[in-house]
DNA sequence: TGCTCCCGCCAACGC
DNA sequence: GCGTTGGCGGGAGCA
């Protein structure tokens, strides 16, 4: 299995905004390159250029050293080899240079500055068309931002792009959510939600009302050792598979498996997990806080630190989640509003490199789950068994672990979940998620 | 049609 | 009392 190592997910920023999409990155490339610090009209060598084939994307060219600068030049085959740059030009250059970071912000600004570019062209597109054939209203309507514009994650881009994910550790970012809210354009309501998520993971840290300090990546892998350590006290991966056992069973209940097994089963479940169900009804006051977007982050991420393969079905997610005293199926009201958080939760996850949507395919059908792509701790606690999905590096298998869950109980019913598992996973091996 | 998740109401919180 | 914080769920966009 590939690993990504917290160099993986920070250095090349590019990864961070596939989105799934060739388009966003050629995009960029586009704008760094018309970043350049030269004007596109001065980029006209005084000598013609006489080679095509190369093409001119050659970023950091210009900075050899004096001895080359005094030689004549040879003649490259850039075409868009620029006149001598301006002082401000040479001076971006070197800041951008000296620090990784500044350059990544810079590029990651021009990113954004090209979606937006991209928008208002799209909608000044739009209108054009609007005033021929639609009308005023329709043109209202068509400059009204898509719900994509708006999203969570894109929204989360753009705050991220504004500091540096490294930041020099003496040099304080401050952040003001009114600052913030008033730049990007949107409610204060919504940067509470992305800042709630990153402050869990401690990117950022209260410091008063209104005001939050940046901390970017430094401590983040040190961050996701402790939520892995505590995930593992808390028993998550034995409260998943217990999730996904009870999943198992309704539908093996449609299939008709004995009632006795059934029961049998889930005494030795329900006995394994009990120590964890006590901690939680304990640790459980039902208070705002506990329901927090803060806490909700760091169990959800504890979820995928323990789990594997780290792939984690949003509703298994969900179950897990939801005090074990609100689990009820009937209440299906709170299992919809968990889910919707962790649809929000995850959109900053995913903007941050950390997790990846995909799909679990299994008997009941494709459902939406998403994958850890962040930096993997392995510790001696990690002796969960090694599964052929986790092998193989396929995504799929949500829950192998619940296999081994039950074959250390001892479950009289693990075999035909087993057996399940097995052909789910094949199954899911000949038809990869998405 | 179901999944996804934006939006804003309104209650808890804290000064 | 008032501003801040954020839980929550309706409902609309999207595939």
């Amino acid at each position: 299995m590939n690993c990504l190592k917290l160099k993986d997910l920070v250095a090349p920023r590019m990864r961070k905004y596939e989105f799934g999409t060739e388009t966003v990155q050629t995009e960029n490339r586009a704008a760094q390159k018309e970043n350049l610090f030269v004007e596109p009209k001065k980029t006209l060598p005084k000598t013609p250029v006489k080679n095509d084939s190369t093409p001119s994307t050659v970023p950091w060219r210009g900075c050899g050293t004096p001895d080359q600068d005094l030689v004549t030049p040879v003649k490259t085959n850039d075409k868009s080899s620029p006149e001598p740059w301006s002082p401000t030009a040479n001076l971006k250059m070197l800041i951008s240079a000296a620090s990784p970071d500044i350059r990544d912000r810079e590029k990651r600004k021009e990113l954004f500055r090209q979606i937006e570019n991209d928008k208002l062209v799209s909608v000044a597109d739009a209108i054009q068309l609007d005033s021929i054939t639609e009308a005023a209203t329709d043109e209202l309507e068509q400059q009204r931002p898509s719900r994509k514009q708006k999203s969570l994650g894109l929204l989360c881009q753009k705050f991220l792009a504004r500091y540096p994910n490294h930041p020099v550790s003496s040099e304080k970012t401050e952040i003001s959510l009114d600052e913030v809210a008033t730049d990007l354009g949107v409610e204060r309501r919504r940067i509470y939600d992305i800042v709630n998520v990153l402050e869990s993971l401690q990117l950022v840290s209260r410091m008063a009302k209104n005001q939050y300090s940046w901390h970017g990546m430094l401590g983040l892998e040190q961050t996701l050792s402790t939520l892995k350590r505590r995930g593992e006290q808390h028993g998550y991966a034995r409260q998943l598979a217990l999730a996904h056992h009870k999943e198992l069973d309704s539908e093996e209940m449609e299939k008709g498996a004995s009632a006795q097994e059934r029961w049998s089963c889930n005494q030795e479940l329900n006995k394994e997990s009990q120590p964890v169900e006590v901690e939680n009804k304990s640790a459980l006051l039902n208070s705002r806080k506990d329901k927090s977007l803060r806490i909700m982050t760091e169990k959800f991420v504890m979820l995928f630190l323990v789990s594997e393969p780290k792939t984690v079905a949003l509703d298994i997610a969900a179950k897990v989640l939801i005090e074990e005293s609100q689990q009820d199926s009937a209440d299906n009201s709170k299992f919809k509003t968990k889910i919707r958080r962790l649809y929000d939760i995850a959109n900053v996850l995913t903007s941050l490199g950390l997790i990846k949507k995909v799909h679990v395919t299994e008997e009941k059908g494709r459902k939406p789950a998403f994958k850890w792509v962040g930096p993997v701790h392995q510790n001696q606690a990690d002796d969960h068994s090694v599964t052929l999905s986790e092998q193989t590096g396929s995504v799929e298998g949500v829950f192998p672990v619940t296999v081994n869950t039950k074959e250390r109980l001892g479950c009289p019913h693990s075999f035909s979940t087993q057996h399940r598992s097995h052909s789910s996973q094949s199954k899911a091996q000949s038809a990869p998620c998405s």
